[in-house]
DNA sequence: ATCTGTGTTGAC
DNA sequence: TCAACACAGATG
C-alpha cells in the first residue's frame, strides 16, 4: 500500500535562495496553465471524436490540473504525486486544488531541495518563517514529510514545532531544540520547560476496535466528560459539522500527529474515532486487549495526547493498569494528573512487545522519540 | 457504497 | 519524470 518505499532518510538539500517561483520563472509548462479539453492528450485520453457528424463527445474525461503534481480523482478531488528514483509516491488527496499543489511544492522542497520546481513561491531563506519551515522540513525523513502530507497534519505539526520554538526560547531553553520536551516527565533527564498533562482516560481495546470496523469506541462516560461533541468549544480539533463529528487531532509519543473523526453513532449509540483510527491501529500494531491511553495538555493549547502500551505491558502512570488481567473492553480510570509519561523505562526491551511481523514496538518507538531528540539537538547544534 | 491510490502506459 | 486512465482494494 505504501509506496515511499524508495524513501532515504538523507538529504542534500540546502535549501537556499530558490528563485522566486510566482509563476514566470518556472511556468513554461508546469504552471497556469488552463488546459483546454483538448490540450492535453495523455496515454489514455479518452476524447472521442464520433466521425460520422463530426461531433466531438468527450466521455468522462477528468480536467487535467494546472499544477505540476497533482492529478484528478473521479469524484472530482484532487491526487498529488511526486516521482523519486523512477517511482511516484503518493502525497494523498485534496479537496482543492491548490491545496495539492501545495503539497506537491512541500515534498518536492523536501525531496529535491534547493533543484526544487514548485508550483508556488518556494520558501526562501531570507523569510524568517520560512527558514523554521525548512529546518522542521529537513529535520524530518521523506517518509514522514509524505506522511503528514497525506494525513493533511503538516501544517498542524509545524505549527506544533513553532509553538515549542517559542516556548523553549521563551523558557531560556535555548541550548537545544528538544523533541522530548512536550513529554513530561519521561525517564528524567533533558526535561525542563515542559508542560503538565491530565491523564483522561484509558481504553482496553476490543476485537471490534482493532478490527474491520475501523472505529474505537470510545466509552460513553468518558467521550461526554472529555469530548463533549454539542459544545464543540472544549475541543482542540475542528468542528466540520454537527452530524459529522469533528475531527480531533492527537499527538503520539513521536509527537506525530494522528488525526480521528469523533462522532456519535445513532445506530449503536455511542462515540466512536473512525476515520484515522485505523491507521493508528495500522501504524502501532494494536491487538485486543492492548490499552490506548488519552491525555490533555493542562496549557492553554489543550493539546491531546495518544499513547499505547500492550496487553502485559509496563504500567500506566503508576495507576495499576496494564497488568494484563484487565476485561477486554474495560475501562480504567487514572489518576487526574500525569506524573510520568506512562511510566515507561526506555532503555528495556520487552521481548513480549516485539511482533511477529516485525512492526516497530512499543520500546522501540520510546527509542525512535530518544533518537529524534538526539536528532534535534544535533540540527539545533549547527 | 464510495473513494483512494496503485498498476500501468505513453509522452516528454 | 510526468500525467492519464482503469480499477483493486481500502475505507467509512
Amino acid at each position: 500500500m505504501e509506496s515511499i518505499s524508495s524513501m532515504d532518510n538523507e538529504s542534500s538539500s540546502t535549501i537556499d535562495s530558490l528563485k522566486p517561483n510566482n509563476n514566470s520563472n518556472n511556468n513554461n509548462s508546469n504552471n497556469i496553465i488552463h488546459p483546454s479539453p483538448l490540450a492535453r492528450m495523455g496515454s489514455g485520453t479518452s476524447v472521442i471524436i464520433d466521425s460520422e457528424n463530426g461531433i466531438e463527445a468527450e466521455s468522462k474525461k477528468l480536467p487535467s490540473s494546472k499544477y505540476k503534481g497533482v492529478v484528478p480523482q473521479p469524484n472530482g478531488r484532487w491526487g498529488a504525486q511526486i516521482y523519486e528514483k523512477h517511482q511516484r509516491v503518493w502525497l494523498g488527496t485534496f479537496n482543492e486544488e491548490d491545496e495539492a499543489s501545495r503539497a506537491y511544492d512541500i515534498a518536492a522542497q523536501r525531496f529535491r531541495g534547493r533543484d526544487a520546481v514548485t508550483n508556488f513561491k518556494p520558501l526562501s531563506l531570507d523569510v524568517e518563517e520560512d527558514v523554521i519551515e525548512l529546518q522542521f522540513l529537513n529535520s524530518r525523513a521523506k517518509a514522514e514529510v509524505v506522511d503528514m502530507l497525506r494525513k493533511h497534519t503538516y501544517h498542524d505539526e509545524l505549527q506544533q514545532n513553532r509553538r515549542n520554538l517559542k516556548h523553549q526560547i521563551s523558557s531560556g531553553f535555548v541550548g537545544s531544540v528538544n523533541r522530548q520536551t512536550n513529554f513530561p516527565n519521561v525517564g528524567g533527564g533533558c526535561l525542563k520547560g515542559m508542560t503538565s498533562r491530565d491523564q483522561l482516560f484509558e481504553k482496553v481495546v476490543t476485537p471490534s476496535d482493532v478490527g474491520k470496523l475501523n472505529r474505537l469506541v470510545i466509552p460513553k462516560q468518558h467521550a461526554e466528560k472529555h469530548f463533549p461533541l454539542n459544545n464543540s468549544n472544549d475541543l482542540s480539533g475542528k468542528c466540520s459539522s454537527p452530524s459529522k463529528g469533528v475531527l480531533l487531532n492527537f499527538e503520539d509519543v513521536n509527537e506525530k500527529v494522528w488525526r480521528f473523526r469523533y462522532s456519535y453513532w445513532n445506530s449503536s449509540q455511542s462515540y466512536v474515532l473512525t476515520k484515522g483510527w485505523s491507521r493508528f491501529v495500522k501504524e502501532k500494531n494494536l491487538k485486543a486487549g492492548d490499552v490506548v491511553c488519552f491525555q490533555r495538555s493542562t496549557g492553554p493549547d489543550r493539546q491531546l495526547y495518544i499513547d499505547w502500551k500492550p496487553r502485559n505491558g509496563v504500567p500506566c502512570s503508576g495507576s495499576g493498569s496494564g497488568s494484563g488481567e484487565e476485561v477486554l473492553g474495560q475501562v480504567v480510570e487514572s489518576p487526574a494528573q500525569m506524573i510520568r509519561l506512562f511510566g515507561v523505562n526506555i532503555c528495556e526491551v520487552n521481548p513480549s512487545s516485539i511482533n511477529e511481523n516485525g512492526k516497530r514496538s512499543r520500546e522501540m518507538e520510546l527509542l525512535t522519540m530518544e533518537t529524534s531528540c538526539k536528532k534535534q539537538m544535533f540540527i539545533a547544534a549547527l
